[in-house]
DNA sequence: ATTTGTGCAAATCGTTTGCATCTGA
DNA sequence: TCAGATGCAAACGATTTGCACAAAT
């Protein structure tokens, strides 16, 4: 799938890969949203907030501004590469995993952490209203720290 | 409509009731308290923001700041007479029903609907990491409106 | 060259807080 | 009385938007 060509921008082969995700996604790969994509999807499942991203972004010497990071978080999002999760009323968290799964929140840490696949499941989905269809069903199992241990 | 907010000596079977729910939770029955408090559990199970709860308090003509609302459905909601529900990254709903249960959400209309208590069954619930204990379990159905129907 | 994306700062939204004033037990 | 509650407005954090500039095709 993935040819490590040659690349400009760094020791990171996964470059390239990225552009064709964003291309086969209708983005056009940009300076920052290959930036971007890349950090997001180089390491495995993440649960990120944009503020951290922009961090991490900063890090990596990626000059972003926090609302191009919104933007393109809300892109990829739409574009079927990024999940939104909603465990906590006031920051919006994205899933590099699009897939269907469900998640454990933290809540004294404010992390996510993703449920193995087959460890939850639902049935008996209920019969929604009339004229409408489900969409999702989103499961989160909210955690907390036992006192006492570490 | 009734009058729930004049000042007469009468017996007011709801608003007593109201009181002592209150005092029950070791909240002093102020006035606010006592009218929000009605507003909220008068009419069955609800969701409710602060905003809206605030748009009812106006139309009863009940002057309460939309802070001491705010102020308010969290006090409620720490004395074990609401819940909060986390169903969307901007807004907070509060839920008159404190059991055991899950919810609809109507992504086009944010509306909040509980679901029957047998109709959804959430088996197989996953290890939590080490330690961690699980303190509660949220399933969010989300529904949509059905293109080209009413 | 044209279209599309970006940066910045200011604007917005929901929610919280500080503080002077009021009120219920 | 007097701890506790309220109202207001200002403060707040997360997110969005408007617009001039920059970059990708």
């Amino acid at each position: 799938m993935d040819h490590a060509e040659t690349n400009d921008h760094g020791p990171e082969g996964a470059k390239s890969s990225v552009r064709n995700l964003l291309k086969g996604a209708g983005l056009r790969p940009t300076r920052q949203r290959v930036a971007l994509a890349s950090l997001l999807f180089a390491r495995g499942n993440r649960h990120i907030s944009a503020e951290i991203l922009h961090e991490e972004a900063m890090i990596h010497r990626v000059p972003v501004s926090l609302a191009t990071v919104y933007n393109t978080l809300h892109q990829f999002t739409g574009a079927g590469l990024l999940r939104e999760v909603v465990v906590d009323g006031s920051k919006t968290y994205f899933d590099t995993n699009t897939d269907d799964h469900h998640h454990f929140y933290v809540e004294d840490d404010n992390v996510v952490i993703d449920i193995p696949p087959d460890s939850v499941t639902v049935d008996a989905l209920p019969t929604p209203p009339p004229g409408m269809e489900i969409t999702r069903v989103d499961v989160v199992v909210r955690l907390r720290r036992i006192p006492g241990r570490n």
